[in-house]
RNA sequence: GGCCCCGUCGUCUAGCCUGGUCCAGGACACCACCCUUUCACGGUGGUGACAUGGGUUCGAAUCCCAUCGGGGUCACCA
């Protein structure tokens, strides 16, 4: 089984047994939210295995204890789950929904799993035991330390670090010498033996990518902790859960050649059907993407927006290092997020003035604090995660849709000779394909996605929006929600068509709402506003608004429709009439600040009926005394 | 630095494989006008790109080469 040398090249038709299921997989590790680019990853690969009626597995890489957690490993299949990026094989996900059913999604009809690394360890050590026994990999005892200090000095003398192989070590030689020292359990890694020979990776997207023989060197399968690196565990889970289609970023590109390597090299156990060579998947390595300025898109980000925003209010004297760290104190600093241990421990710190004072200066990006100061000053943080696109109101539709559009595209154009852009996951489990996926990476441009958020809002029936709104709003604005119904138990349905074509997402709902969320003597009268629609003309404005608050005492049916055209009849009255018909404005604009503090708000009819007529002439009579 | 990938409007892209229908089409953003009781929505129009240089060819965004530029990767992270 060493012979391997006289392969030059991987065949993806080897994927031999046409019998054999398609089967992708997304396979994250636990260490916070879903990312939006992994989120495109799953989307893709989801895509693929429906469009060819194959299926579609979730694996959770665990075996970084350190940075992994369960919470995170759930976090991020609710995060697939509001997507409706749903799989076949893997965890099982319950999720319970008001009023309807419980759903399962996951399981193991295969019976390929378990799903989590962390609980195959025994069947890693076992492909490790064999490679040992097969002359294809040994123990190792350098110490980190001593291979750091290598390294440092090979990049010292401009040289490329390889590590170079122990002298008693020989190909295809079961080195029994080194193996017991491991056995009596002296603390080692075990690498894998890489033979010279050239490797062609045969990638559905990118063509034919060769790598000269003698640019792998021998690199670790297992760490000291005993846990399989990332490069073996992938290679024998792939291979024992039969996953015939491999896609993912291109930032794997370059590691592909190692998991080849390793594919030639091993054998199946008989306990797995062996003994029979593994086979390689077919590869496709997707284009990275980036934010608008070509940095990468990560946490870091958040880090660096609150960090920019602290450094601001500390500049502006508005906070001094210690103040910042009472209130953030005061706050609440650790509340649950999906803290992995070692920004769990951080977070513990409690935002002493040091550990502010480390995240300033930017020793330290960890999300929990960045977050944290993001809620307790009401800083904007960029989304990077499913969960922050979720929580700022976006749709999954149109992420998925975004998404969709993101590397791949589907080629086709509208009868009036546009281009088809606009899609559902339904049509992209039956259009998706390969063939169309771009090799360019892309940049996230937010303004599309919030472009694309508009516009399925806008498509939506009003009751679906007021729905989902409804819904929303209770997940993460319930106060809001809670003052708006006080108001009117209504108010929902009765501000959608207003709010509808106003917001881009659901947090931009409330924006247009301010005015309502505030107590009849809370708001400030914006002295421009004022001005220009009171004051002006010698209180013209004044005027007016003493006539609409007698018109509107007067009123009894207290609706959209009335209110609108109690303002046009006094607008007509006043003799505020064109060549195309009557001008509302000097009429509405008065009334419109007083009720507001400012010169804008929704439709003033609905504004008014969302008010109540109590709130309105008090509001309006609060305005009149202060003018 | 070694190895590898990529290069069409500011951004996402169509076109490239199978050269001519492309002085390059669409979308987002931007600008202007229209609509309009504010703010939005909507409508119409506009600005705007084949990285550069060589070839091949009657003809190149499309094929070839070089240069330049961008990115990925070289961990006991995944």
């Amino acid at each position: 089984m060493t012979d391997t040398t006289d392969r030059t090249s991987v065949s993806a038709g080897e994927v031999s047994n046409p019998s054999q299921p398609l089967v992708t997989r997304f396979a994250p590790s636990p260490t916070g939210h879903l990312h939006i680019g992994g989120a495109r990853t799953a989307l893709f690969c989801w895509a693929f295995a429906r469009r060819s009626g194959g299926r579609f597995m979730i694996r959770i890489e665990d075996t970084d204890q350190a940075r992994s957690s369960e919470e995170s490993a759930r976090g991020i299949l609710e995060d697939l789950a509001w997507l409706g990026i749903e799989w076949d094989d893997g965890p099982v996900l319950e999720l319970k929904r008001p009023g309807s059913e419980a759903r399962r999604i996951g399981g193991d009809a295969r019976g390929v799993g378990p799903f989590f690394q962390a609980q195959r360890v025994p069947i890693y050590d076992a492909y490790a035991e064999s490679l040992v026994r097969a002359g294809r990999a040994y123990p190792a005892f350098e110490s980190s330390e001593d291979l750091e200090t290598q390294r440092k000095a090979a990049i010292a003398a401009k040289q490329t670090y390889r590590y170079e192989r122990p002298a008693d070590v020989t190909p295809g030689v079961f080195n029994e010498a080194r193996w017991s020292r491991a056995c009596s359990g002296e603390k080692h890694v075990i690498r894998f033996l890489s033979l010279h020979e050239p490797i062609v990776v045969q990638d559905e997207i990118l063509g034919d990518v060769r790598i000269a023989p003698g640019e792998l060197d021998d690199f670790v399968i297992r760490k000291a902790d005993g846990f399989p690196t990332y490069h073996f565990a992938v290679v024998i889970d792939d291979e024992l859960m039969g996953v015939t289609h491999v896609l993912r970023a291109q930032e794997h590109l370059a590691n592909t050649p190692r998991h080849v390597a390793m594919q030639r090299a091993l054998v199946r156990l008989p306990e797995h059907g062996g003994p029979r060579p593994f086979q390689t998947p077919r590869y496709g390595h997707m284009p990275l993407i980036f934010n608008m300025d070509s940095t990468k898109m990560s946490k870091r980000d958040k880090a660096k927006a609150a960090r920019a925003a602290v450094k601001q209010m500390l500049s502006s004297k508005q906070h001094s290092l210690q103040s910042l760290g009472d209130a953030l104190r005061a706050f609440g600093g650790s509340r649950s997020g999906m803290a992995t241990p070692e920004s769990a421990a951080a977070t513990a710190a409690n935002f002493a003035a040091q550990q502010l004072a480390a995240f300033v200066a930017g020793d330290v990006d960890y999300v929990e604090v960045a977050e944290t100061i993001a809620a307790c000053f009401a800083i904007k943080l960029p989304e990077v995660n499913v969960y922050d696109f979720r929580r700022s109101g976006y749709l999954p539709e149109a992420i998925i849709n975004f998404l969709g559009l993101l590397g791949w595209n589907p080629g086709m154009k509208l009868a009036d000779g546009k281009d088809l852009e606009k899609f559902d996951q339904d049509f992209l489990a039956t259009h998706f394909g390969l063939e169309r996926i771009g090799r360019t990476s892309a940049k996230f441009d937010r303004n599309k996605l919030l472009s694309f958020n508009a516009d399925a809002i806008a498509a939506m029936p009003a009751p679906a929006f007021v729905d989902r709104w409804r819904s929303w709003l209770s997940e993460f604005e319930p106060a809001a929600l809670a003052k708006l119904q006080a108001r009117n138990p209504d108010a929902l349905a009765l501000m959608a068509p207003s709010i509808k074509p106003r917001a881009k997402t659901f947090s931009e709902t409330l924006k247009p709402l301010a005015f309502a969320l505030m107590g009849d003597a809370e708001y400030a009268f914006d002295p421009a506003a004022v001005s220009k629609a009171l004051t002006a003309d010698g209180g013209a404005g004044i005027s007016i608004l003493r006539s609409a608050r007698e018109a509107l005492a007067a009123c009894e049916d207290w609706t959209p429709s009335t209110l609108h055209s109690l303002i046009e009849n006094l607008a007509r009255d006043r003799g505020f009439v064109g060549d195309k018909g009557v001008n509302v404005g000097p009429v509405a604009q008065p009334i419109r600040v007083a009720i507001a503090g400012v010169a804008v708000t929704p439709p003033l009819g609905e504004s008014l009926a969302l008010l109540g007529k109590a709130s309105t002439l008090a509001r309006i009579d609060r305005c009149l005394a202060s003018v």
